[in-house]
DNA sequence: GCCCATGCTGTTGTATACAACAGGCCATTC
DNA sequence: GAATGGCCTGTTGTATACAACAGCATGGGC
């Protein structure tokens, strides 16, 4: 109810709403490699766009500053990181930890609706297995991470979660866009994507959310696994040698 | 060499060293109960308190408010947020969790000169056993966390902890203020975090960093219980009622 | 006497002009 | 011809004027 009350608020709503707007938006395009690592950004250009000042653009930039996927240089300009499987090696630990608190804190079944959207993405996954589609892939994936922080009721676990999810989510990205075996990889991922999430469901339908956590852990350090393989080719010719 | 170069880079440096004074001081302040819940601060002030104008002093409260230490409302002012107990166990919960992490992702043995500094936080603490403060004793486990931090090398854990801490670490001395035992609940308190530090720095001169996190683990849980207990009397007539 | 409307005051949010800065271009010089 | 110095452009950081907004007091109407 009081989560209520301050949805009369209308004065800030309209300040706040914006903000949360711009952004979702450049978090969104900074992760779907819309904007690739070293782009650089022009907060008069974001300001037009949005219809508005710098000032506003510059409160969303220091924020994806703060996260880490943005790095504004006096002078110079606001350019997208750029990122390395060895950078992100610290955060991959924490989330394989992190990830088994999910299910654990304040656990949360999904309604029969809920259910429903999880079979939905699945049979969007199937789909993407007829026809492989690395963006599409890519949204299928926030859009399930984000499905999944729903089985908790721990806000500051949700809010942790996310922020290192996308500290981590554009490496797949980047890192298959370099490769050669392109359309391999990509369906091959999607296969393993495909595996986890019927895992996850069925793990949710039988009412055990800690086995959840479980499987996502395992997933997570997998693909980390995956991705640092492909990085660092193991001593011999590898297919492809990035760097 | 390239390091070292960027070390004469003089612009972003006082920018970013600014910012990081600003944020620090007035965190501190908050969690000193130097500005109580509820002070309403005024950007003008604080702008020339600090020689500048409301622009970089909006950045920092623009931050605080994201970790949930403030939150500014148009029209209002900015209001330092109000604590209780019962907003606040999802965060213990979750510090519970990640408290056993330090030592555990990346564990970082102390040198000589750090466990020195332990020492020397250990007679701080004897002799606040003699002249209870409780200010002092906020500063002096401010201090302590800060130095349990360097116990690992995960960045990430460290940002995580320390802004999960600052959420919480108000509730206690705003609660010791409201109490009417108050002298007997600050020495208890005391004493208590005595043993803590005890206990962990006896774990690493063991070398036995794992430890260090149960300990950790432990003395937050019991810590909350302590406080929930206080902000919940049980049952029968306590010796004073808040609320 | 009470109630409502309206203006006043003080605050945060926004827009914008200006300062500080980095990098490249070009002319000048050795 | 190459190197170096200064200028020039474009960008972010800062300061400040203005708009939007909430709360309160005050006055008029009933």
């Amino acid at each position: 109810m009081v989560a209520e009350m301050k949805m009369n608020v209308p004065g800030p709503r309209i300040s706040r709403a914006r903000f949360s707007h711009i952004y979702l938006t450049l978090r969104s395009r900074i992760c779907l490699l819309d904007y690739p690592p070293g782009q650089r950004l022009r907060e008069e250009d974001l300001a037009a766009e949005f219809h508005t000042s710098r000032t506003p653009v510059r409160r969303v930039l220091a924020r994806l500053e703060d996260e880490g996927l943005l790095r504004s240089v006096h002078g110079v300009g606001t350019i997208v990181t750029d990122i390395h499987i060895d950078e992100l090696q610290q955060v991959y630990q924490l989330r394989v930890e992190i990830a088994e608190l999910i299910g654990k804190l304040h656990p949360v079944h999904p309604g029969r609706e809920e259910m429903d959207v999880y079979k939905k993405l699945l049979s969007r996954c199937e789909a993407l297995m007829e026809k492989p589609d690395a963006r599409e892939f890519a949204r299928l994936n926030m859009e399930f991470f984000h499905l999944l922080m729903r089985l908790t009721g721990n806000e500051p676990l949700k809010a942790i979660s996310e922020r290192l999810y996308y500290q981590t989510n554009r490496i797949w990205l980047k890192t298959a866009s370099e490769l050669a075996q392109y359309d391999d990889v990509l369906l091959n991922e999607i296969s393993v994507f495909q595996r986890e999430m019927t895992d996850i469901v069925a793990a949710i339908e039988c009412g055990d959310l800690h086995v959840v956590g479980h499987i996502r852990r395992a997933h997570i350090a997998m693909s980390f696994a995956r991705l640092y393989a492909a990085a660092h080719p193991p001593e011999e010719a590898a297919g492809k040698d990035i760097v």
